[in-house]
RNA sequence: CGGGGUGUGGCGCAGUCCGGUAGCGCACCUGCUUUGGGAGCAGGGUGUCGGAGGUUCGAAUCCUCUCACCCCGACCA
């Protein structure tokens, strides 16, 4: 929606005459020149019908919604905290599904498939599983429907003699009903490890719900190993953290933080949790996967156990890691900007986008054969290569939207530059405009998509670099929250009552304990006792 | 569960104070002219005014009840 602002106007006042603009309470007029204009606008001070994204700097919750609703990523559903995901945000997960996949096959790990609904009993085997997850669950009570008339109106009801003996909890997280099989699968050494990864939707009954970042139901993986030993157990965490880290920067664009949860921030079951944790352009961080190190807790709770090579019995050491759809939240706030989505090349569903330009219809089939021949050559080197020939629509509209979506390079392509035998490629980061000869433009694409992935990660790892500092006092701390925020590396005591005494007062937490962190000596920021070493802060999503 | 706000065509809103049978912009459809950064003209379709009840000759508008969603907290990450 495009904003009144001073630069369009000479002068604006509210509507109080009458006459001129009966009954409107958000009209006003513009005095410009000898014209006058008359603006309806709505709440927000936007002139209806004017498609446009709100500024991150104006409000930069909103600007966010406006992006996925611009980039058709996503929208609300009619059920509560759930959402539909359109087809050019799927696009992206499948990607991010494909990419990732291959990387777990490559390690050794294999798919399977676990229930929805797990036992009711399930659930509570783990003393900590169960205290962290019983506030957020669904829970199967009926199995059945039974028409009924309330208000001479026919209805639905749930049958009363269909109630289940026992109850099904829509999962939250799997690993109890996988712990449950794989006690009948483990007897030996031999049959260690057991490496599964799941493609799933989970439910968690989260209060307040945001696109992507937090919703009641969302995709993710979730790997669960079971291990020989405890070493073998925590090396997998720290492979698959490493996956995770490699997978954020290297085909997302996304610097990260790796280090390891405090106790509070825990997983609940686990022994150990490591995370990732990432910077979003308003400062605020975003945990964008964790790998858990579970030690013997579900085995112990399952029963899990297997005889080793000296024929001695032991519980089974092991471990899970996943990442969700929430990756895609931070994917749009890390490198999107007021013109709409931005995505690096590697995960982008739309590769390229070729815009063809004819005055008529001899030009329009010109152009556009020549556009379908170079998409054609294009694809098997880089991947989806559209050709938009939406006839109605003129150049500049296709530019903008393709913009919105977030699409990294186009390819415009008119009657002068079929007649040169070159296309003019721009990216849609920085808008860098340059021709290119036919002829080049299979080196000249992919190198111009490489640029763009190291453009972006670079931007973002500047942006985090300066929002992050070291602080040595509870002033500098309690300032910086008030303002502008970011990361801070402050000393810590390793104490977690004190962590929670800080998150109170300032609502910032400790993302986690970088495994590269300054482990020089120092006093707790907050309550001033010696310290474990600098630790990482910051107001998180 | 508190505090605030909003429900009117696909989307964004006006109309509600002061009751008179629903309107604007965008989008959509048709045609013509256009097309190198958000085209123009002409014509066209689109509404149980969130729901229920009440007052009234007449309700989007007044009254009562109710439902849903959004924002700020609480919760969670």
């Amino acid at each position: 929606m495009r904003r009144l602002d001073s630069t369009h106007m000479v002068v604006i006042t509210k509507q109080s005459a009458g006459s001129l603009l009966s009954g409107t309470r958000r009209s006003y007029y513009l005095q410009h020149s000898n014209f006058l204009y008359i603006f309806r606008t709505d709440r927000e001070g936007r002139i209806s019908g004017m498609a446009e994204i709100t500024k991150r700097e104006k409000d930069y919750s909103r600007w966010y919604q406006d992006v996925i609703a611009a980039a058709e990523l996503a929208e609300n559903s009619p059920v509560r905290g759930c959402m539909v995901i359109r087809p050019n945000g799927y696009a992206i997960w499948e990607n991010i599904q494909r990419t990732l996949d291959d990387k777990f096959k490559e390690l050794g790990h294999v798919n399977a498939y676990f229930p929805l609904l797990i036992p009711k009993s399930f659930l509570a085997k783990e003393a900590e599983h169960v205290e962290g997850f019983a506030k957020e669950c669904a829970i199967v009570t009926h199995h059945r429907l039974k028409q009924t008339t309330v208000d001479g109106k026919v209805t639905v009801i749930p049958d009363p003699e269909s109630k289940l003996e026992e109850e099904y909890i829509i999962r939250p997280t799997s690993e109890t009903i996988i712990w449950d099989q794989y006690r009948k699968w483990i007897q030996s050494y031999r049959d260690l490890p057991i490496l599964i990864n799941q493609w799933a939707n989970v439910m968690r009954w989260e209060m307040r719900t945001r696109m992507f970042l937090r919703t009641t139901e969302f995709l993710w993986q979730e790997g669960h190993t079971a291990h020989a030993t405890e070493k073998e157990g925590r090396d997998e965490t720290l492979q698959m953290l490493e996956v995770y880290r490699w997978f954020a920067e290297e085909v997302l664009a996304m610097p990260v933080v790796c280090g390891t949860k405090t106790a509070n921030e825990r997983f609940a079951g686990a022994v150990e949790t490591f995370s990732i944790e990432a910077m979003m352009q308003d400062n605020k961080a975003l945990q964008a996967a964790t790998s858990h190190d579970l030690g013997q807790n579900f085995a112990k709770a399952f029963d899990v156990k297997f005889q080793d090579a000296t024929g001695k019995i032991e519980h089974v050491w092991a471990t899970s890691w996943g990442m969700s759809t929430r990756i895609m939240g931070a994917l749009i706030m890390t490198h999107s900007d007021d013109n709409g989505l931005v995505l690096p090349p590697r995960i982008a569903g739309t590769k390229a986008v070729i815009v063809p330009i004819w005055k008529n219809d001899e030009e329009m089939a010109q152009v556009c054969d020549a556009a379908d021949q170079l998409a054609t050559g294009l694809r098997p080197l880089v991947g989806a290569v559209h050709v938009d020939k939406r006839d109605k629509m003129r150049p500049g509209w296709k530019y903008a939207e393709w913009e919105r979506k977030g699409v990294p390079v186009r390819l415009e392509l008119g009657p002068r530059d079929l007649a040169g035998k070159q296309v003019m490629m721009v990216a849609r980061h920085d808008r860098a405009k340059q021709p290119v000869a036919f002829a080049d433009l299979a080196t000249a694409l992919p190198a111009e998509m490489e640029r763009i992935q190291n453009d972006l990660y670079q931007t973002a790892l500047k942006r985090r670099q300066e929002a992050t500092v070291k602080l040595e006092t509870w002033e500098e701390f309690t300032n910086l929250y008030q303002g502008e925020g970011g990361f801070s590396l402050c000393h810590w005591c390793g104490d977690g009552d004190c962590e929670q005494a800080i998150q109170e007062k300032t609502k910032v937490t400790i993302r986690n304990v970088p495994f590269e962190r300054d482990e020089t000596e120092g006093v707790c920021i907050h309550c001033g006792n010696r310290s474990i070493g600098r630790v990482l802060f910051a107001q998180a999503y």
